[in-house]
DNA sequence: GCGACAG
DNA sequence: ATCTTGTCGC
C-alpha cells in the first residue's frame, strides 16, 4: 500500500513531545470507515540486541479472520525506548513493512495504547494519522488511567479513566485473563474499537491480527 | 525527592 | 521488547 511522506523522524525527545502536541489536533474519534473487508495486526520484534527493528504487518480477512496477505521489514534501530514515545522507535519500520503490503486494509490493529496516552497521541493515533487508516490500539498493560477491575466474563470491560475523562476500555477479552487495554488511535470511536477486538479474538487473549504480527516480527529469523 | 512507566 | 525451564491448570 501507499502511506503518505512522513515528518523526520531524527528527533530530540523534547522535539518528538512537541510533533504529538502538535498532531494530536488531527485526530478523528468517530467512525469514518466503510465496509470492513480486511484488517491488519502490526507489531514490532528486535533482533541483534535490539539493534535491528523487525516490523511486521499481517492482513486477515474480515469477519473470516484467514490470513490473506503479510509484509516484513527490517532497519536499524534509531531512537531508544521511552515511555510515551513509543511511535518514534517503532513506526519506521512499521511503514516500510507497510509498504509491501499488497492489500491496503481498513483498519489497523496496533500493539499499544491509541488515546490512553499522556497526550493523548499514543502509536495507533501515530500511524492511523500517517496511513490515513482507522487505527485501534490493542495494549497489554497500562501506560496511563485508573479503572476498576472489570467482570470475569469475555466482553466484560471497565472504562479507563484519567481524571473524569474516558480514555480507553480495560476489556475481558476471554474467561478468566489478564484483561485488555483498548482505546481508539483514529477514525474510530471507543464503543466500535470494543466490538472489532471481541470479533477479532474468537478463542485466545489476543486478536488474531495480534497473534499474526507478532508471530511474523518475533518469530524465527525467517524471509 | 519518590514512584510510575505501552513495547 | 528480550533473556529463558519448568510448571500449573483445563
Amino acid at each position: 500500500m501507499h502511506t503518505l511522506p512522513p515528518h523526520a523522524w531524527d528527533l530530540s525527545p523534547r522535539e518528538a513531545i512537541a510533533l504529538q502536541q502538535r498532531l494530536r489536533n488531527e485526530i478523528v474519534l468517530a467512525d469514518r470507515f466503510g465496509p470492513l473487508r480486511h484488517v491488519a495486526g502490526v507489531d514490532v520484534g528486535f533482533e541483534a540486541g535490539n539493534t535491528i527493528t523487525r516490523a511486521a504487518v499481517a492482513v486477515l480477512g474480515y469477519p473470516g479472520l484467514e490470513l490473506v496477505d503479510h509484509a516484513i521489514a527490517r532497519r536499524p534501530t534509531s531512537f531508544p525506548y521511552v515511555p510515551g514515545l513509543l511511535s518514534f522507535r517503532e513506526i519506521p519500520a512499521v511503514l516500510d513493512a507497510l509498504e509491501r503490503i499488497r492489500t491496503t486494509p481498513d483498519m489497523l490493529l496496533c500493539d499499544g495504547q491509541g488515546i490512553a496516552h499522556p497526550r493523548r497521541f499514543g502509536i495507533a493515533c501515530h500511524l492511523g494519522l500517517l496511513t490515513d487508516l482507522p487505527a485501534i490500539g490493542v495494549a497489554k498493560s497500562r501506560l496511563v488511567g485508573t479503572h476498576a477491575e472489570p467482570g470475569n466474563e469475555k466482553g466484560d470491560w471497565t472504562p479507563l479513566l484519567d481524571g473524569d475523562e474516558i480514555i480507553g476500555a480495560v476489556l475481558r477479552t476471554r474467561r478468566g485473563v489478564k484483561p485488555l487495554y483498548i482505546s481508539p488511535g483514529h477514525r474510530v470511536c471507543l464503543e466500535t474499537s470494543i466490538r472489532l477486538v471481541l470479533d477479532c479474538t474468537p478463542r485466545y487473549r489476543l486478536p488474531e491480527t495480534t497473534r499474526w504480527a507478532h508471530r511474523l516480527a518475533s518469530g524465527p529469523a525467517v524471509e
